[in-house]
DNA sequence: CGGTTGGTTGATGCAAGTCAACTACGGTGG
DNA sequence: CCACCGTAGTTGACTTGCATCAACCAACCG
C-alpha cells in the first residue's frame, strides 16, 4: 500500500474548532521531553528544533521542523524530545484525544499516519548514515541538500538558514567551529555563495551531491 | 493512547496459512534495498542485519534483528534497506497484501502497527544520539547495554554477540580496530569479561550505564 | 560609541583512523 | 595426530581529521 497524494495535514482542518493557536518567541520551549503526549502540533510559521538533552548537558538535535510540518504523532505516553522555537513561531495545537477520535473513524487518516511515521523513520535512517559514515564536509553538504529539497529549491536558488551554526553543529554531530570551517570550505570550492550568514546560494548542486553521495 | 500489552507479532498467526518459512545461510541476503515491499517478515531463529549500502561501498548497519523481531512494515513501495543473515536463520515470510487485508479489518492490529513504527522511530532517535554525541567507548557500552536489555539480561549474565566485530563497527560508526580496542578497554576496566570473542559477561553494568549515560 | 551576540579563523592536541604485524581458532587433509 | 590454511580478532606504531582553546571580526543596539 503506497501513500496517497493527500497528507496528514489535510485532515487537521476537520478538528480546527478544538485547536488553539500559540505564539512562541525565539528559543522558547514549545514542549519538554517527558511531558505527557496530550497534544499534536502543526507549525504555521517559523522553524522548530526537536532536541534531546543528556544528563551531562550534551544536546542532540533530532531534526528541524519547517512551516507546515507536524509533530507529536509518535505513539508514546511521553514526548520523546523537547521542541524549541528556532525563530519566532506560530503554532496550531490540537488536543491529542481529539485527533485520536478523528483517526478512529477515518481509515484514510490512519493510512496517512502510517505514512507520516514511516517517512520520519526513513529520514532518521538516512540521517544515521550521515552521522555514522560521513565526514564533516559531507555532512554539511547533506544538510544543505536536504534543506534545499524540502524547500523545493534547485541550482542557483537562495537557501535561508533560520537556525544558527551551533544548531547545525548539534544536528550533524560536529562542533560549531568545524561546521563554520566546512561552510567556508564549500564557499572556497565555489559550491556555494554566502551573501550573509543566514543565507546560502546553491551555486553548484552537483558538487554538493557528489559530496553527499547519497544513492 | 498507549501501547496495549499485545504486540504486532501476536496477530501474525491469523495469517499463518498464507506464510512460508525460509532458511538463509550466514551472510545470505534476505531481501535487497529497493526490492518491492511485497512481504513482511518474522525472524524465527537467528540474527539479521539491516544495512544501507552507499555508491562508494560504505555500509551502514541500521539495526540488528533478533529472534522474534519483525521487519518490512515501513510504509514504502520499496524496501529502504538490505536484510542479510548474520547467522543461519529461519524466517517466516508473510505476503504483504495478506497482512494489509488483515489490518484493514482489525483496529487492534493497526494500533500495534503504529506502536511498532513509533518504537522503531524512538530507537532510531536514540541511536542518532549515540552516533552524534558519544565517543567510541561510550558507543560500545551503549551497544552492549541495548543488546542486554533486549535479551532481558542483568548483571553477571552472559551476553552472546552473534555478529562480528566488523558488523558492530559498521553499526556504531567506528572502525573494526577501534571497536576491538574499546571492548578490550572495557575488559581492562573490569566492566566486562570476555570468555571468548562471541560472548561477553556483564560484570559491572553500573560502569557501562555510567559510560552510556542515557537519560 | 562600547557592549553583546553570533560567526570566522588560527594554533595546537588528541581520539580515532590507517597500516601492518601478530595471535587464536576451526576446519580439512595428509 | 599434527600440518596447513583461511578467517576473525587483537595489538602496536604512526597519521590525521576534528575538537579544543583562543583570538578576532561583523552586525546590531542601547
Amino acid at each position: 500500500m503506497s501513500c496517497a497524494p493527500a497528507t496528514l495535514a489535510d485532515f487537521l482542518p476537520e478538528i480546527r474548532d478544538y485547536a488553539t493557536r500559540q505564539c512562541f518567541n525565539r528559543n522558547e520551549t514549545i514542549f519538554n521531553q517527558d511531558d505527557p503526549s496530550d497534544y499534536v502540533y502543526r507549525i504555521l510559521t517559523g522553524t522548530v528544533r526537536l532536541c534531546r538533552y543528556m544528563p551531562d548537558g550534551r544536546r542532540y538535535i533530532v531534526d528541524f521542523l519547517l512551516e507546515g510540518d507536524l509533530m507529536g504523532f509518535v505513539e508514546s505516553p511521553d514526548m520523546p524530545a523537547t521542541a524549541e522555537a528556532v525563530t519566532d513561531c506560530l503554532i496550531q495545537v490540537y488536543p491529542r484525544e481529539c485527533f485520536d477520535q478523528l483517526a478512529r473513524g477515518n481509515a484514510a487518516i490512519r493510512t496517512q499516519l502510517l505514512c507520516h511515521l514511516s517517512a520520519n523513520l526513513l529520514t532518521a535512517q538516512q540521517h544515521m548514515f550521515v552521522l555514522g559514515c560521513q565526514r564533516a564536509k559531507e555532512r554539511v553538504a547533506s544538510f544543505l541538500l536536504r534543506l534545499a529539497d524540502r524547500e523545493g529549491l534547485s541550482c542557483g536558488d537562495r537557501l535561508s538558514l533560520p537556525m544558527g551554526r551551533q544548531d547545525i553543529a548539534d544536528h550533524l554531530g560536529l562542533t560549531i567551529e568545524t561546521t563554520s570551517r566546512m561552510i567556508s570550505a564549500l564557499r572556497n570550492e565555489e559550491a556555494i555563495l554566502i551573501p550573509n550568514s543566514q543565507q546560502i546560494v546553491l551555486r553548484d548542486m552537483g558538487a554538493l551531491r557528489a559530496l553527499a553521495a547519497e544513492a
